[in-house]
DNA sequence: TACATTTACGCTGCGCGTAATCATG
DNA sequence: CATGATTACGCGCAGCGTAAATGTA
């Protein structure tokens, strides 16, 4: 499981839009319902229930915004104290750290 | 970066030896090699220091030791939390969940 | 019709194993 | 020569983007 799916997963959830996700980090549409479709499959639960146009998060994806903060703050952790200059993908979500 | 790898570097780091780190991991020697490569190239550090057949950690490494089981043990967390039948592909390693 | 998500599909690159090589004791 | 790490190399698949389809307001 890539890490950056956590962040995907993260923006996704915050704007509660894909194509929003997709331009901000970058990516395209589809493959941000890729991203989530395998965060999804992974853990065997729905994140969002998809209701129309709207995205409406689960308890389980609810649960993991908690996860996925704390998986991203250890991480850019990790890099800011290991990496002289860290690629800082992931900084602008990093609040606790 | 994948999850994996840091479970690999810290099996690696704590037995000193990627041929044993494959063998508990079910990966060949070589796959070890470059997921340890692959950190160090992403960190931008040297984890290990390669004198002889011996690896000894290094400074960087043993903060990684710290981040990893962080890592770790917030993603196992979030499997047993969201998944009815975690994989446990990790669980022997999280002793601080 | 406009907008947002999903599906289909081909392609590229990463990560794997096998085999060969290097290095130490 | 035995053992362990690295390098070389080919292959398979995960994940990407483009394009098409689906679904709502």
């Amino acid at each position: 499981m890539d890490i950056q799916f956590f962040q995907t997963f993260l923006i996704v959830a915050k704007l509660g839009n894909m194509t929003q996700a997709a331009e901000m980090l970058n990516f395209t549409q589809p493959t941000i319902t890729g991203q989530i479709r395998t965060l999804e499959q992974h853990f065997g639960v729905k994140l969002f229930d998809r209701v129309g146009k709207k995205l409406y998060i689960t308890d389980a994806g609810k649960k993991l915004i908690n996860y996925s903060e704390r998986l991203l703050s250890v991480y850019n952790e990790a890099q800011e104290e290991l990496s002289i200059h860290p690629e800082s993908k992931f900084r602008h979500c990093n609040n606790n750290g």
